[in-house]
DNA sequence: GGGCAACGAGAACGATCGTTCTCTACGGTA
DNA sequence: TACCGTAGAGAACGATCGTTCTCGTTGCCC
């Protein structure tokens, strides 16, 4: 087992652990005990806990975009590729082991200022960043992808903390509602 | 100082430590030095610091839900009653210290089951109760209640993590499309 | 005024945390 | 085969946590 695998497993541990325990209520020893990776090595791969807590954020960050985007590539029509968007928390949400968005639950373990804090804007500005290619497609009002990100961060709270599954349907139905309202009507006069 | 005294500063102590700096990161002695109350008075008020940590949100529950009713009932038009609940998210958001929703932060130090993600979902259920009863007065689709609570746990994680003030502003835009999308047009046909 | 119950201040306790150190075993090279 | 740098396993360390205990003092009732 090289450094490279090592890293990896360590990764892969505190990413289930982390997520599903939060990060403080994880210890360093559980990460050992899970990845099998003995301390000597995993301190040498991250530094200190906080350097795996911010690796642990940020490859969730490239991952849960790159599947939200995978999924929203499989559409052309660009009213179908936001609305996907929802069809996407929708799955995400049904997934077992689902417990709400990693950086608003991390957000909350630590005050800010923080490195955690400044991950988790980091992630929600890329995800609106892509809200806005998204919606750029469209023949509608630039308020749009903010009101998107809204219904998104909203569904995910309600679908972790009320436990409803619906979240993600209302939430498209209430997309699909502004993308209409927002959409320039070319037959006005 | 008597005992319910005592038990009052000893809440607003944890309320503010733990709002501010989140609960796992606050040990006992802060709130005991912050609220001037001994160790041994503390522990007769509250028997541990998982019952402190309950008190404390569940006294933010009922304050919180207060002061926005509060606003809300300044208006009397109904559709203005709904949309007052958005003015009342930019004033908070404003608020020196403003971090976000205490029940989503805690939520994530938590796991679940936790009574923690007990009292936070009982929460969000209250909020959208009282939406069920804004949304009553309305001739509109019985999902707007729904909806706008989306908009609102957006707009917070908006506003706290990305530290966008603009939020309640696009939520209450958001919310007023959707109110007049969720209206029952009753001069069609 | 004397005895007693309750109090405040803070030390103490056991547990657990993140991190480092020790010690033994081993593998490659002359 | 003798040597040496490195690895793994886990004890150890200092800090901090939630909680309890000690102890000197105070105030109250008879």
């Amino acid at each position: 087992m090289d450094h490279d695998e090592a890293a990896l497993r360590v990764l892969d541990a505190a990413d289930a652990l982390f997520y599903e325990r939060g990060v403080q209520a994880v210890g360093m020893d559980a990460i050992r005990a899970a990845s099998g990776v003995p301390f000597k090595r995993l301190y040498r791969c991250y530094p200190s806990k906080e350097h795996l807590v911010a690796e642990y954020l940020r490859r969730r960050d490239r991952r849960w975009r790159r599947r939200m985007a995978d999924f929203v590539d499989e559409r052309t029509d660009p009213a179908e590729r936001v609305l996907a968007v929802f069809d996407w928390l929708g799955r995400w949400f049904a997934e077992p082991g689902f417990r709400g968005c990693a950086f608003v639950n991390s957000f909350g373990e630590f005050g800010t200022p923080s490195v955690v804090a400044d991950i988790a804007r980091e992630h929600k500005d890329a995800l609106r960043h892509y809200l806005d290619g998204l919606v750029a497609c469209l023949p509608v009002d630039a308020r749009l992808a903010e009101e998107l990100l809204l219904l998104i961060d909203g569904a995910i709270v309600s679908a972790s903390i009320m436990r409803n599954p619906n979240a993600a349907d209302s939430a498209r139905a209430a997309a699909s509602a502004l993308l209409v309202a927002r959409t320039a009507r070319s037959t006005a006069p």
